[in-house]
DNA sequence: CAACATCCAATACATGCGTATAGGATGCTG
DNA sequence: CAGCATCCTATACGCATGTATTGGATGTTG
């Protein structure tokens, strides 16, 4: 698995991962083709050639984030790879940039995030009623659940301004998942799975 | 005191109005002086005699959710207006637009917003120092806490769709409201506030 | 080698935008 | 009533942007 240089990258990978980029800090309509292809080192019209037009442009990274997402959180979950060290590092090497635009995605309107908001929201319901058959309001927990970590995503310059560290920088998401397993109520993650975060998170610490 | 009804406010809160719900809902970057002007029912050239530039009509609206803001809270603490049915009332009639507009000003970059969030976490900080004088990470537990209760406010469009109903509806309010206090553990909020809240949901809750 | 598809750059064009400017209507003040 | 400030509209201008078009360079295929 060699590592992957920007240069390796074909331009019209260059060009989505550029816009990706600049769609998250700026916002789509803040950003302009023009600026896509001088960051990306190509001119306006290979853009266009690639991608048509600056909205399908803005559908294909909607695609991208959503075949990364289920691609990994399947690998992580249904495979075993979460315990393997180079998939961890992996992710933390590509993810943030994805998550980023996600979280811009939620707030620019777009149907794809909107889609995956809601799938987040229903898992997480099944796995609250799976564990407490009371009356409770499942939907809302759910929703408020997914709300807040998504919450931290979408406000994440303010989360590391704050912080001091930048979040997705080893030392700020390890401060942050401590904080957030702290401030929560251990049954609604299941005891089980809290504890498992826990020490996943503690032998992260003492790796680094 | 009478109901405040659109045609009442002079021409320049009517702008200014007009101009936070179209930046709270499409950004300051989508929304145009024209567009602005169409929804407020006057010529664009108005705003541009009110308000000057785009870019000080959004630092009007900035300046005018933080008075507000702050008004409000200082009203609602220091003075006891919490009980008053009144106040709630009032605050629940005009508080929804300021905060999508705050919610949107914390993605779209406002310094007047970063430094309201900052402002958040210090209070938030405080009060967790003064009930823990353990050595907790207390920095990250008050950001990660601003950060997931603001992301409630940034999401708020999707909070409503995933639960069916307006999350700034008597409703919903209530039904996120005790979601937070059901998933959080009540340490955080002081055990004694954390009641308040609570008998105060429930008080609510009777009233509908 | 010829024909062609693909990748890429340069130019041109129409549109929508922020803003400057000029002028009209209204009400207040001396 | 004269002068003036305020509120408001209409028009115009310069500029940036999305996109269409044209043409060249490169590799691929028959």
């Amino acid at each position: 698995m060699r590592p992957i240089s920007e240069e390796d990258l074909t331009a019209r990978a260059r060009i989505r991962d550029v816009a990706m980029a600049l769609f998250a800090e700026q916002g789509v309509k803040a950003t302009t083709i023009r600026g896509i292809a001088e960051a990306a080192g190509v001119s306006p019209g290979l853009v266009q050639h690639h991608f048509g037009t600056k909205e399908q442009l803005r559908q294909a990274c909607d695609a991208h984030v959503l075949s990364y997402l289920r691609e990994q959180v399947s690998a992580g979950v249904t495979g075993n790879e979460l315990e393997k060290p180079e998939f961890v590092e992996n992710v933390h090497r590509t993810a943030p940039p994805l998550m980023k635009y996600l979280g811009r995605a939620l707030v620019d309107g777009s149907p794809e995030a909107a889609a995956m908001f809601d799938e987040l929201v229903r898992v997480t319901e099944e796995s609250l009623a799976r564990g407490d058959h009371s009356e409770a309001d499942h939907r809302a927990r759910a929703t408020v659940l997914t709300a807040m970590k998504l919450g931290i995503t979408v406000l994440h310059e303010h989360v590391s301004r704050a912080l001091g560290t930048d979040l997705y920088a080893p030392q700020g998401a390890l401060r942050v998942g401590k904080a957030q397993l702290d401030l929560m109520r251990p049954e609604f993650l299941g005891r089980e799975l809290f504890e498992r975060a826990r020490s996943g998170l503690e032998k992260y610490e003492g790796r680094q």
